[in-house]
DNA sequence: CGTGTTTGACCCGCGC
DNA sequence: GCGCGGGTCAAACACG
């Protein structure tokens, strides 16, 4: 694919997609969220980065790095969103309107859907999620999105010497999943396929802007 | 013991 | 209807 290089604003980023987000995230549903007149408050800056968006939400930042071993960030900042392969309309539409979904499919985790494909099974051709595609450029495979994944399956696919891998959101109310898989062509590329946005903050960007948020919330007393 | 990975089997949609 | 390919399940296994 035409992948690394920005010609089509539609579907790619010029940088990392975190500092870049397409639309107003949704807001955060918390009890610090509400303040009173939801006016520009610090309070409500910092919440509002919160956001869970439907990328990583942990930039490659400093904060992070030792819990990433030796990756190379100055290879992951050559990132790229792209549109996934078979939907690249949807995905970049989803893109432009996907609220919702994301939800944890209600019931998450327990009952096997597994009964009657319920179309969560296929996921071949609808596209209700939102999909978010990126291209990196690392060794690793996995990049720390600041999000826990937990792997459920790894399938080689046609026209590829790579296998993809298939990963779920740990979340227990969240339902998002994600497809690693290296490029044929580049196997220094590693594609990265988002399904659905995450509807819990990121933990590590929690921990990280805890104590922050602490003092704000403290801050907006005044 | 809890959590995450591996891997073969299974299911389902689609094209022929 | 059949075969193919992709996505998911779940038991077994590994690891801290």
């Amino acid at each position: 694919m035409d992948g690394l290089h920005g010609d089509d604003e539609a579907h790619t980023f010029p940088r990392f997609p975190y500092f870049s987000a397409p639309s107003t995230p949704p807001p955060l549903a918390s009890p610090l969220a509400s303040s009173s007149d939801g006016q520009h408050s610090p309070l409500a800056a910092a919440l509002q980065q919160l956001a869970p968006p439907p990328w990583p939400c942990t930039p490659p930042d400093l904060t992070l790095q030792p819990a990433m071993g030796d990756v190379d960030w100055s290879s992951l900042f050559q990132t790229e969103l792209v549109a996934p392969p078979e939907q690249k309309e949807e995905a970049v539409q989803a893109d432009q309107s996907g609220e919702n979904d994301g939800e944890a499919g209600g019931s998450g985790s327990g009952n096997k859907e597994k009964a009657k494909g319920s179309a969560g099974r296929s996921g071949k051709k609808k596209a209700s999620k939102p999909r978010f595609a990126f291209h990196t450029r690392s060794e690793n495979d996995i990049l720390d999105d600041g999000y826990r994944w937990r792997k459920y399956g790894q399938k080689a696919v046609k026209n590829s010497s790579n296998p993809r891998s298939y990963y779920r959101c740990t979340h227990p109310t969240c339902n998002v999943k994600k497809q690693v898989q290296r490029l044929a062509k580049d196997t220094a590329i590693v594609v990265t396929t988002y399904e659905g946005v995450h509807n819990h903050p990121c933990e590590k960007l929690m921990e990280a802007l805890g104590p922050i948020l602490k003092q704000l919330q403290f801050l907006s007393q005044f």
